[in-house]
DNA sequence: ACAAAAGTGTTCGTGGTACACCCATGC
DNA sequence: GCATGGGTGTACCACGAACACTTTTGT
């Protein structure tokens, strides 16, 4: 260690957020578009600093959660995907990241007349592709998170967070098929999430646009799955 | 967003370290007893605050091992676990620590007369047991640490960080009980963990203490596992 | 020879995949 | 009726658990 009279040094510390939810059986993300410097103009993910020296940083993920996406965070899923603190990443300083995970069912409005207006869901494959230009490291944070939630999908219930309240097996499958990128047998998948006890649970029935009315499930008490669901 | 003159507040960073190894078949953790308050007298994970303000949070972690650890960061295992910044967690002030977990082979000796004197290598049920009254929050980050370890046995190749750079499938197979907690069939874990392609490749031969002299090998280039090796 | 640990062969049961088939609705 | 998607039955195959058995060393 050094002498005794040595101070740390002190630098700022903000939340960024991966948003994810599915729209038109594709997974994506919300972007925001930066209207200051640095990298304005471009994409980025939504969030910003600690508010003051006492703030939770949990609870700043989801103050942002709300000011920049109209999104509560005590329905939907929130968790950590870890610090990105490289010197440079930010132009303006020494600025340390700590990346959220969060998970919104359905499509709960594009945003409107809030705080959020230039929030805009974006295919991940697109928020990806080489033309994007995601500002800062967020395009590496971005596929953490959506690593993390393939991962998870596999091992845990976190596949129902991206539903309403009430689904479908067929609309479950569509989630897996949507964030793994494959195609899974409908006959297989409805037995296998079944036979996980209390991953979902009976809800009562449906009617769809064609064809035979599909039982409706709610999410069990369940969080890990066991036997997990293996990716093909 | 407020007004634009207003500026974020800093924070101090700091990391922290869950080195784990093997002794004795046992898991074990590196704790160092704390010399100043807070918590003076209590023992913690080894860890520090960041150098200057240029310095890279991974970068601090590699540094923070070679002092109060004597081991080096480029031989073993280094991942980030997360960002640990709940208010009050150091009554110093805010600090947000970014926690890393390490993982060294065999036992490089319980370190000597260097700047880690006052580390030892503790059994992690004795560190975690409800009399060790570990510093800070480090009990928290010691158990996520553990079972980010026991996870990452399943799907990547994290156990041959535990071990030298050649080993016997035995020895392999001790890894997994200590971490795991189980006991496992040796001739069964002997077929599963060559029938992973490019896990671990021959490297001549040895001979033990007892019985008949079991092959040697080193840890091959693949680093996920499929299939993945699953806890009974 | 005996003990101890390494390594092999084989059986059995379970669980996933593939796919044929039946059910309930809208048109 | 037919099309469409929901739901069931079942045969097959692969893989893991269990365990008898053989091999190679030290003493």
């Amino acid at each position: 260690m050094s002498s005794e009279s040595w101070t740390p040094p002190a630098v700022l510390v903000a939340v960024d957020l991966v948003i994810l939810t599915l729209r038109d059986s594709a997974l994506n993300v919300l972007l925001v578009e930066r209207g200051i410097d640095p990298f304005r103009g471009a994409r980025a993910l939504p969030g910003g600093f600690l508010n003051n020296a006492g703030e939770d940083i949990v609870a700043a993920a989801r103050r942002e959660l709300a000011e920049e996406a109209n999104l509560d965070a005590a329905t939907l899923h929130l968790e950590q995907l870890g610090a990105y603190g490289e010197p440079g990443r930010d132009p303006r300083g020494r600025v340390v990241s700590v990346a959220y995970l969060a998970i919104s069912p359905g499509l709960p409005e594009p945003v409107a007349g809030t705080d959020a207006a230039r929030a805009a869901w974006t295919p991940v494959d697109e928020a990806l592709s080489d033309t994007a230009r995601l500002a800062f490291d967020h395009r590496r944070i971005l596929l953490d998170g959506v690593e993390r939630a393939r991962a998870k999908l596999e091992n845990t219930s976190l596949a129902t967070a991206f539903c309403a309240p009430t689904f479908t097996i067929a609309e479950l499958q569509r989630v897996y098929e949507a964030v793994w990128g494959v195609a899974l047998d409908p006959r297989n998948f409805y037995r296998k999430v079944q036979a996980v006890p209390d991953f979902i649970v009976p809800a009562g029935n449906q009617r769809t646009t064609k064809g035979r009315p599909a039982r409706l499930f709610r999410a069990g008490s369940r969080t890990e799955l066991t036997p997990p669901l293996t990716r093909p």
